[in-house]
DNA sequence: TGCAGGCGATTAACATGTTAACTATACTCG
DNA sequence: CGAGTATAGTTAACATGTTAATCGCCTGCA
């Protein structure tokens, strides 16, 4: 593996990083830079989201259940690609304020169904100009091509590891 | 990598994405994206660390006092791109093992300095290596051209949103 | 000199991440 | 049919993320 190319980049900054370094410099752990990248895309979403009095996740939920269609929880985890826990504060959340109605699977007593209710739907209808906005911003500053080859790698990355997280174990679907 | 061929891998997907949407497919959005990614990674990471009694975040920290150097607290938050508050819980934590000795700064006394104690040193050693394992296994697997390719975007991505995290504002430096 | 404003670290409060345990329901197979 | 197992959702417990407030120290400047 020769990232070189990878290695070049934050070679200027690593002018003093001292003995004993037994592992890679830490500018080069992809967590890292994946968590960084993520951090500068959220870094505008977050305040605007928080305008509308929404975290980044429920905004995923919401989203996701502005398809129309009449989800359980199962679905819901993995398309929001949250964790079950997570994903029940958010409905009881949700619920108490009316955002999203529950309501029993017909032929399984486990599954519980959700769907957006009307205050939701104009909640998402409030909310999803905003959010198209700023992804043009950023699509437009970064550069279309790009950003479609970003996306390309990173499925493919996702995909390599075995955590395509389509329609089948992504996370939350343990 | 013809942009959109992005477009065409989760349009298979979409096939039911209903009426009313005014927003692109919850597929296309880059920060859950970026998230998929890094959370395909972080499997393989988070079980190795957990076995070591550590967590990410933690992990983090350690790597970077693993250089040896006497950093403060801003500097500690600037390269292990954790924010204030989740860098003091982790270090009162640490202190409290003995794995970071703390020290005054000499002349301000409002820095504080944090050095890994040779306690912190063995644990860095004996984690490193499963860490370069599991890091080497992903550059096989991915393949080492395109993960040098992936570093380089997300590097070019962070820049061009401003939050490059490299010396200055990247985050935790509010 | 003295004070207003800035900065570093911490604390507070609430939401999510992460793992494990738990409950109720569904399924499987003898 | 019934014990054993699997699944959906929830709850528990602890760590981190996020924003705001606090507290002490530092710095610039009238």
């Amino acid at each position: 593996m020769s990232p070189g190319a990878a290695r070049q980049v934050t070679a200027g900054r690593t002018r003093r990083t001292r003995p004993n370094t037994f592992l890679r410099d830490i500018e080069l752990s992809l967590p890292l830079q994946l968590l960084k990248a993520r951090e500068a895309a959220m870094a505008r979403f977050r305040p605007m989201l928080r305008g509308h009095g929404l975290t980044e996740q429920q905004w995923r939920v919401i989203r996701v259940l502005a398809t129309g269609e009449t989800l359980d929880g199962q679905a819901l985890a993995r398309r929001s690609f949250l964790l079950a826990p997570s994903l029940t504060r958010i409905l009881q959340f949700f619920e108490a304020q009316d955002t999203v109605k529950r309501s029993a699977h017909a032929s399984d007593q486990r599954r519980v169904l959700f769907t957006l209710t009307s205050k939701g739907r104009r909640l998402f209808d409030t909310v999803a100009p905003d959010a198209e906005a700023l992804y043009a911003a950023i699509a437009s500053e970064f550069g279309a091509a790009k950003l479609a080859t970003l996306y390309d790698l990173l499925a493919e990355f996702s995909a390599a590891l075995g955590a395509d997280g389509d329609e089948q174990t992504g996370r939350a679907g343990r």
